[in-house]
Order: C-alpha cells, then structure tokens, then sequence
DNA sequence: ATGGCTGAACTATTCAGA
C-alpha cells in the first residue's frame, strides 16, 4: 500500500502532470492540495478513467484539497468539525482500514499578522480533532502540505530563514505538539540523502540550487509507522515544463 | 530590505502563495 501527498498548485494546471505522475507511480492513495477549483469542475472522469475514485471540497481561486483512491472511499468529512473554516482545507476519509486525512495548512505569512493567527488557531485546532480522530482510528495518517519546516535541516538555509513564515519557532511548535500525540514523520523514520526538500521559490533558479524547505509532510500512527518501509521525495516532478512548486512525498505501507 | 515567479481574478493589475 503506497499513500502519497502533492501541492499541485491549481489542479486545473497541473491536471495532465497529475495523470502522467499517477501512471508512473501508480500509489493507492493521493491527498492532493490547492486544487482552486469549484466542487462543479473537478475532474472526476479524467481520474476516474487513470483508476481512481476521488473526493473532494474546493472553492473559487484558493485552497481546496481532495483524496483520490483506488480502493473505496468511506466515511467522508470535509473540514474539521471543532473550527469554523470558510476556506476549503481539510478533508478526511477511511480507506482500507485507515483514516486518510488530508490537510493544506495555513501559509501564515508572517509573525504578527492576521493570518499567522489564523495559522496557530487553526493548527490548535487541528491538534484537538486530530487527538479525537486518532482515538477512534489506531490506523491514522495525516498527510499534506503543512506549511512548516520542522527542523534545521529542512531548511536550506536556516540562518537565512531563521523566524520566517514556515520556521518560527511557534509553527514548528505546533508541528512538534502533533508529534507529541505520538505522529511520527514518516520520512524521518529512515536514513535519508542531506538537503531533502519538498518546496522549492519559482524565483531565483531556486530548484537547480536546491535554495527548498521541507513542508510537505506525511505523519504515522504508531500502528502505521510500524508498518512502514519506505518514504521518499519525488523531486522529479519539479523539473517537467510548468511545475507545481511542490513535489510529491510517497510512503509504502505493509498491509 | 527588496524583488524575484506563478496562478487566478471583471485581461491589467492586484492578491496570495511560500
């Protein structure tokens, strides 16, 4: 069982990058984020015929998340119960057993703004839903863009990026309270190459000088992290014509 | 410190992302 989680930025966009990823790396599950379309233009048939069922919560120009599947989606909910959410950023479902939760994080553009409280409310919030949802489903995986570097070494630069959006010290605070409720990052649960990112600025050639963050993240309960044997980057997505600025984050599962 | 890319929106310039 492979579960995977990529940023498209605009699914319309990226639709035909999608389809050709999903055709060489054919994963059970994909939580994708930023689709920024209405609920009225997703592509259902277009997935539908690469294989999978999908679901999805979108919204005009922002946001929006969706889980595409090849096996049966259940139990569907969108949004997190415990915070009134306007923006479309959260959806959850149960797949073969696992609770699948999809998230695209607040960005929270800088310390002091109103929308960096709006990240550490909506993060608090998350927390709470997700310590209910984990005590009901023992099999749980949280996974999506988070909008957070948690450590050093996800940053290229952490000096330069020393208490910027995505590293001050209360998000990765946030990210560490979700590890205390015994998440484990699936990518750190292996050795790994230096210098793994997942992010990467259109601007200044910042992919070829791999100048990225490690934000896009799949978390384990401790009963899927023990099944867990592999995860991965896939940067490769990053150097087709047109990218998303996000890749791809896969982890294997033993069934 | 700034601006640099990209996508989406009442197609030209602004907002938002990260």
């Amino acid at each position: 069982m492979k579960i995977a989680t990529w940023n498209v930025n605009s699914l319309k966009v990226r639709l035909a990058h999608l389809l050709n990823w999903l055709e060489a790396n054919p994963v059970d599950v994909l939580c994708i984020q930023e689709t920024k379309l209405t609920d009225d233009k997703f592509p259902v048939a277009e997935l539908g015929q690469a294989g999978y069922q999908v679901a999805f919560t979108g919204q005009k120009t922002y946001n929006g998340v969706a889980i595409l599947s090849r096996h049966p989606i259940e139990d569907v909910q969108k949004n997190n119960p415990r915070f009134e959410d306007e923006q479309q950023r959260i959806l959850a479902a149960t797949i073969g057993g696992m609770r699948i939760v999809c998230a695209y994080m607040p960005n929270g553009q800088e310390i002091g703004s109103d929308k960096f409280a709006y990240k550490m409310a909506w993060l608090a919030a998350l927390k709470e839903w997700i310590a209910q949802e984990m005590a009901a489903h023992p099999r749980l995986a949280l996974l999506g863009d988070y909008n957070i570097a948690p450590e050093a070494r996800d940053v290229h630069d952490p000096a330069e990026w020393e208490n910027h959006i995505h590293f001050t010290p209360p998000e990765r605070e946030a990210m560490q309270g979700l590890m205390d409720m015994g998440l484990q990052d699936a990518f750190r649960l292996f050795e790994q190459p230096e210098k793994q990112y997942s992010w990467w600025d259109y601007r200044q050639m910042a992919f070829r000088r791999n100048r990225g963050l490690r934000i896009d993240h799949i978390l384990l309960t401790k009963e899927l992290a023990e099944r867990c044997s592999a995860c991965h980057i896939d940067r490769e997505t990053r150097k087709w014509e047109q990218p998303s600025d996000h890749a791809p984050v896969v982890a294997t599962l033993a069934d």
